[in-house]
DNA sequence: AAGACGAAAGTGGTTGA
DNA sequence: TCAACAACTTTCGTCTT
């Protein structure tokens, strides 16, 4: 495709390998995802600081962004009525011309908007243009069927963008898509499960280890914790451990494991945080692990080993 | 002192009558 | 349409390292 790295940032290595399916550019000298590890210098910080905000803004007044009436305002259709007006007023025919004109402008006109707005949403969480073509064609969907109506165009961004994640395997989680986009998680999940439902397009539940590489990536955990995690994973499924929990849940679960396994501990707090749930939802599934799996003695033997 | 653990109560979404 | 239900969160006290 259009994109594609050379040199791995991280230690300059060409031994590139693109995985199409997770759209991902991983670099396979130092086993990181080159893309993804683009993406964690940006949001490492920003992440950090933003929840710092978030929490602030749970207790105080919101944050108020003038981007909101920006998409809303609507000094630029004077122009367009003006022009019209000019060539209008003979007759029936300009009329409804003009009608007609100002329905695809006004339709044309929102989805530069949107489009620039999505654009903009994108390139923050530093999406695949794969991703972000859905998302748009989404949009553009959506908004051709008269979705955005009593909604606002941010949120249908969101709720587009996310959608076309799920549908590449480049999962983002809502808070990440909230956090880009400033709309509320509950929101998004609204329009989100809205414009599938009216669009007609199925989204399979996300698969817990889409979400491995990135998370490792920014926990910086080395390939062989990743690599195991994706087992854990795996064994669990196999015995349906997985099925009806949340996949950000498990992916925080079995990293944490394997994380614990390869002596490159992470607290859960650290872990909770990237995978965006909280700490006993990692407890809880990291306790069905162990119940189910047998992972004591891997955990110990590790343990062990780090002592001496 | 920090991290891990688990109980209890609350939230929002799904499901089935 | 509403009530029961499961998953997850929040909060908080206690145990462990």
């Amino acid at each position: 495709m259009s994109m594609y790295v050379k040199k791995c940032p991280e230690c300059g290595g060409t031994n590139l390998a693109w995985n199409k399916e997770k759209g991902e550019i991983s670099c396979r000298d130092c086993g990181l995802v080159v893309e993804e590890k683009m993406v964690d210098f940006d949001q490492e910080w920003r992440e950090v600081d933003s929840e710092a905000a978030a929490r602030k803004r749970r207790t105080g007044a919101p944050i108020s962004y003038t981007q909101f009436d920006q998409g809303l305002g609507t000094d630029v259709g004077r122009k367009a009525d003006l022009y019209q007006l000019d060539e209008a007023g003979k007759n029936k025919f300009f009329r409804l011309r003009k009608w007609q004109n100002r329905i695809s402008t006004a339709i044309e006109r929102n989805l530069k908007l949107a489009l620039a707005e999505l654009k903009r949403v994108s390139s923050y969480l530093k999406l695949p243009q794969s991703v972000e073509e859905e998302g748009s064609r989404i949009y553009t969907l959506a908004v051709r069927k008269g979705l955005v109506r009593g909604r606002s165009m941010e949120s249908v961004v969101a709720g587009a963008l996310y959608a076309a994640c799920r549908r590449h395997d480049v999962p983002r989680t809502l808070d990440e898509l909230s956090e880009a986009s400033n709309i509320e998680k509950k929101e998004i999940g609204r329009t989100y499960r809205f414009i599938t439902r009216e669009l007609g397009i199925t989204i399979l539940p996300s698969n817990p280890s889409d979400y491995i590489a990135r998370f490792a990536s920014t926990l910086k955990l080395g390939p062989e914790t990743q690599s195991r995690a994706v087992e854990i994973i795996e064994e669990a499924q196999g015995i349906e451990l997985t099925s009806g929990r949340g996949p950000t849940g498990i992916a925080a679960a079995a990293l944490y494991v394997a994380a614990l396994m390869n002596g490159e501990k992470r607290t859960q707090r650290e872990v909770a945080d990237v995978a965006g749930v909280t700490e006993v939802t990692i407890r809880n599934r990291y306790k069905e692990l162990l119940d189910e799996l047998e992972l004591e003695k891997e955990i110990k033997k590790s343990k062990k080993k780090r002592k001496e």
